[in-house]
DNA sequence: CTCGACAAAATTGTCAACAATAACGGAGCC
DNA sequence: GGCTCCGTTATTGTTGACAATTTTGTCGAG
């Protein structure tokens, strides 16, 4: 059954809430059809909102809209995920750096917190843990930053790769690769070392990248 | 008489472009309410219409919307333009080592070409032609790096500028500043060395902020 | 059996009307 | 005189229905 929530109120940004939610959890696969009577149906709220959500989220990257053609939860190809992840490397390395200035005393405290909990994460074997330790991380570090506009672009990359991210997440080794990447961050940013944070976040981005290309590699090993 | 274009096709996209160009033109001052039905008459089209290219639009950053209060013409502040200008310059130093990259022998003679015109348009003082070809460059440069997520960001930064951009190109000896910074990009590009377009894109973009900000302290002297 | 035209169904685009909410103004009260 | 309360007005949020467009399925000809 796909109707888990039909009694909501039926407001606008519920709606948006909703499918965004259904998508990002894998609810929506990439490429199916989003009809926007059947998604009325679904959410309880009206075509028009329905309609008006599908907007939004075709410009949060999430959904493809093709005139009079309808909507459909768009696939991120391999190119694109990498593309994407060059550029949060530019942009969380801009991130690193401001928060590496602008970090407060408590907030030190917040990061390294958050970088003993990882280490223990990985240490116990807990990935789903690991996983959002690792997003909340990252979105610290935007929010202490202070930029923004980075951390708007950002929310909005992570959308729509939060797909390929998953599929790292899960990879065997991955975790005890990007931990000291991870410690290395917020070392810098503690430090208040804006060129070592923003190269540290560099490495870790670079390291997103292989390991994108790498687990591609083996899903879909064609060698010729 | 604001009604210029009431006769046009009705065309959603056509309602989202032509809100967007009274946006960047300035005939839609910032702050300016924007009114649903008011558009719906000098649009020609219906509520729903202009509501959808209102939501289009806000996720595009020009305009400000709130909960049962309306739209209105989004006003980007100092802050926030250094803000866009500070993620333009991580963006545009990655499109443009791409491009140093990727880049075509015809695609060379393309921006060679634009770099001389762009002198003569500073020789010959036509500060509005200049301003275009600069655009163009830009544009250029990011579809030739073939970075379709980045050139889709800063194509939306673009837009939110646009009007500091204008103000910063009619400022008295700046496009003097400007073309060798921007000459400097072009030559690495041409030279294929990815380094040196980065470094050239991150020092012309720096040199957009300083302006920026005197630009700002001109108009608001106040040095309390 | 394949191809093309035609009809039918499904889906989106558009519109006008209704309900709900927030800003505005004036009257009454302390 | 200033403040609160309440009705008015302007504006947005929502709904349902209708028109336009695309896709699908069917039939007949070659």
């Amino acid at each position: 059954m796909t109707e888990s929530a039909a009694d909501r109120q039926p407001g606008e940004r519920s709606v948006v809430a909703a499918i965004r939610d259904a998508i990002v959890r894998g609810e929506f696969v990439p490429n199916q059809r989003l009809v926007e009577a059947d998604l009325s149906a679904q959410f309880g709220a009206s075509r028009a909102t329905v309609r008006a959500a599908l907007i939004e989220l075709t410009n949060e990257g999430l959904v493809e809209r093709v005139q009079n053609r309808g909507a459909r939860v768009r696939a991120v190809s391999l190119a694109e995920a990498v593309e994407i992840s060059e550029v949060r490397m530019m942009l969380e390395s801009l991130c690193a750096a401001k928060a590496a200035e602008r970090i407060s005393d408590a907030e030190v405290g917040e990061l390294r917190e958050l970088g003993e909990r990882m280490q223990m994460a990985v240490a116990g074997g807990d990935v789903v843990g690991y996983s959002g330790l690792n997003q909340r991380l990252h979105r610290r570090i935007r929010e202490i930053s202070g930029q923004r506009t980075a951390a708007q672009v950002l929310e909005r990359l992570r959308g729509q790769s939060v797909r390929h991210q998953f599929r790292l997440a899960m990879r065997p080794g991955r975790p005890q690769v990007s931990l000291p990447e991870h410690l290395a961050i917020i070392d810098a940013i503690c430090a208040n070392n804006p060129e070592k944070a923003a190269e540290a976040a560099r490495v870790h981005l670079a390291s997103v990248i292989e390991a994108l290309k790498a687990a591609d590699a083996e899903v879909s090993p064609l060698h010729a």
